[in-house]
DNA sequence: CCTAAATGTCTATTTGTATAGACAACTAGT
DNA sequence: ACTAGTTGTCTATACAAATAGACATTTAGG
């Protein structure tokens, strides 16, 4: 039998809720004074102000005594167009961002059922797997790692070293063109290894994406897993 | 200044990162012993029979004395087909689960900036503001809110409360068929709301999808914002 | 039968979280 | 100058979270 508490403190919680009442446009330019948010929340005011420190320190809040507590800056998410032609560098562009990714790590596995089957090798066949980070103007966003039949793509790995780009790398393997085929998402909250990466929040929420890129002929390409990170990011689909 | 704890509890944080362990295949019929977990993830051995504990209330896993643990169940997210044709009641008969709405809140509001832009009504113009809440097999899963212009359609809410689905009251609007035009995914942690109404963990991470469905001629027909249970349901957008 | 390995239980201590109340310091308006 | 309203600081108390160590209980295997 678990105990009382949820393992998420309270202030955490209100701050939560400030935050996303700043982001919807709930909350304007002004907080209400901290006992009214305390009653509103159903806390003591101590919490409301452990809340609001919190805040404050990510630079969300400015708090002047006497007068009251400002929003400093509403934060914008950056919007990522998943369409069949889905480029990061091309989405960062579109927002005047400067891309850039980073590999982690690069490895050989064996192909597990789900990936043998995505990417119609056998069930042991070797893949690459590529760890990834992804940033824009100096902030980190994402985190992918996708799998590349080796045999099909023997030298995806030094291709990707020298260009630092996905697509220009396929390109060099003799694909020039490919399109998103499925696309799944989910969320989670961030774990320990995703904090250290990413640089974020402790508490951050990863918003993820399991896709499969395929060639003009319907052959796959790369099976990827992006752990976005939540509060920066927004993924559009369709429409455009 | 924001003193040390960062307000999630470090059992919430390891039993978080052995769910996502179960989920995603990289524990598989045991666990570890919890000296192991403990040192993995450099806690205390109580810490980790604490997360341990708030795992096996979820009823994930099973611990035997002398023996060790073991998983109980994978818990498996459903799947919900966001294509240009998206119906709640057609998702949900697909995977064998008995759809149901509520009625959570109905009322007039007037159109702000953004939403008259998404439904091309002038700022100020009346909208039916409709909360629902969509359940499957007696489980909470979602909770939208959608906006129609009253102008264009004035009797929507009557419509609904007696068929119960929006696809239907359409129809007896005039509206035969709509179509899904863009969606935006962020997430972000529930808000006291979501848990009441979702009966669902402190917790829990909303997937939240802001969209907008338009008729063939391309009009605008409602303005949906819904937040899934993240660990319930699995967006899947394309490729079908 | 004995041992190694695993979970279960107990006590104790330290730090973080939450509440409560009181009062100081500052601002804006009357 | 005064007052009402706001943020900032202090003390105190109770409970939860995290660590540490010790030992009991059960299982499986040699």
């Amino acid at each position: 039998m678990v105990s009382v508490g949820d393992g998420v403190a309270r202030w955490r919680r209100v701050a939560d809720e400030i935050r996303s009442a700043i982001t919807d446009g709930t909350i304007v330019e002004m907080l209400p004074p901290e006992v009214d948010l305390a009653q509103r929340f159903g806390v003591n005011r101590h919490t409301v102000r452990r809340a609001k420190a919190a805040l404050a320190d990510d630079g969300l809040l400015r708090a002047e005594r006497g007068r009251g507590t400002f929003v400093n800056a509403v934060p914008k998410r950056l919007v990522y167009s998943v369409g069949t032609r889905t480029r990061f560098s091309e989405n960062m562009l579109r927002q005047s961002l400067e891309p850039s990714g980073r590999l982690i790590r690069s490895e050989q596995v064996a192909a597990d059922r789900d990936k043998a089957e995505l990417l119609k090798t056998k069930i042991g066949a070797p893949l690459h797997r590529l760890e990834k980070l992804s940033v824009a103007d100096g902030m980190p966003l994402s985190r992918s790692i996708c799998y590349f039949s080796v045999e099909r793509f023997p030298a995806i790995i030094e291709s990707y070293a020298e260009t630092g780009s996905i697509t220009q790398a396929l390109r060099m393997c003799g694909v020039h063109d490919y399109r998103r085929g499925e696309t799944r998402l989910t969320a989670e909250r961030a774990s320990v290894r995703d904090i250290e990466l990413l640089n974020c929040a402790a508490d951050a929420i990863m918003l993820i994406s399991s896709a499969l890129d395929i060639d003009l002929d319907g052959k796959p390409i790369q099976a990827i897993r992006t752990k976005f990170l939540a509060d920066r990011m927004e993924l559009v689909f369709g429409g455009s």
